[in-house]
DNA sequence: CTTTCATGAGGAT
DNA sequence: TCCTCCTGAAAGC
């Protein structure tokens, strides 16, 4: 589910279902009773992200910070809430004012992290952040500072999110897929042009994903219809060129896609659309 | 039924 | 490089 895109979504969402009200909050699991008793009563006023960070400010002192961690999902709903199932580690809810249509509620499960930050810890964890492709104060010089002086992969940069903020391991395949980069190429070995040409297409691909709820990458030319292939089916629903798609044939140019497991995550990409850098310039 | 795996990341070794 | 945390769906038996 979460990679940045998503995340920006769910700032959208609540500040469309809550924002400017009073909200109810609670734990039914129980392991953020403290924190949602704080909240309880308070007023949404600004939703944002910041890469795969949701940012809830109410009017308190603490911030809401969520990050969903690789498992961790929101569940919205209109109306009243139902009695939760399973771990609910935080639901917010419209207050009684909020009725009929505008009634709703969020449930939040499985997060890396849910808790209640001085606006100084918030400075800190987005201190840490690089520029994010979704948002409009991205400065991508940042990121080409550390790429270009760095012996890493650009696979991993890509995952690094002190480098760039928010593109998971979907984006990070595709991204370097569609611009031609072999992932294991050296940072510093990636032309400056191909950064900025990684970037743009991370700025358009990410955008989309917000607009539309699913990480899709194929261009025109490459889609079920145009190819008369069948749709690809999968939990994230998007078409994708490499993406958990080892062993099939690459759409583009129909070599078997390749994987790898670089830093604990899977890696996929095509050999000869992506063509290998010199041993000298790639990293080990 | 049990095991494995996943769009993530921090910390220990 | 491995371990850990969190949940749920799919795969294996």
């Amino acid at each position: 589910m979460p990679e940045g895109h998503t995340i920006h979504r769910l700032a959208a969402e609540h500040d469309a279902l809550f924002g400017g009200r009073r909200v109810r909050a609670s734990s039914p699991q129980g392991r953020f009773a403290e924190g949602a008793a704080r909240l309880d009563g308070r007023t949404l006023l600004e939703a944002s992200a910041h890469g795969k960070h949701l940012l809830l400010r109410f009017d308190d002192e603490r911030l809401l910070h969520v990050h969903l961690g690789i498992y961790g999902k929101f569940g919205f709903g209109a109306g009243a809430a139902p009695a939760p199932t399973g771990a609910v580690r935080l639901r917010l809810e419209t207050g009684p004012e909020a009725a009929g249509d505008a009634a709703g509620y969020a449930d939040l499960r499985g997060p890396n992290a849910c808790e209640l930050l001085e606006p100084g810890e918030v400075k800190v964890l987005r201190d840490r952040l690089g520029p994010d492709p979704l948002r409009a104060d991205a400065d991508p010089d940042a990121a080409w500072r550390r790429i270009s002086r760095s012996r890493t992969s650009v696979a991993a940069l890509l995952m690094d999110q002190a480098v760039v903020a928010g593109p998971g391991n979907i984006y990070r395949a595709e991204v370097l897929f569609r611009q031609g980069v072999d992932p294991r190429l050296q940072g510093r070995a990636l032309p400056r042009e191909r950064w900025d040409a990684v970037w743009a297409d991370l700025v358009v691909l990410m955008a989309e994903g917000v607009r539309t709820g699913r990480i899709d990458t194929v261009r025109p030319e490459h889609t079920p219809a145009a190819m008369g292939r069948p749709p690809r089916v999968d939990d994230h629903g998007g078409e994708v060129y490499v993406y958990r798609r080892a062993g099939l044939p690459c759409l583009v140019c129909g070599t078997e896609v390749r994987t790898e497991v670089l830093a604990g995550r899977n890696l996929f990409w095509c050999p000869r659309c992506q063509p290998p850098a010199p041993a000298s310039s790639r990293a080990r």
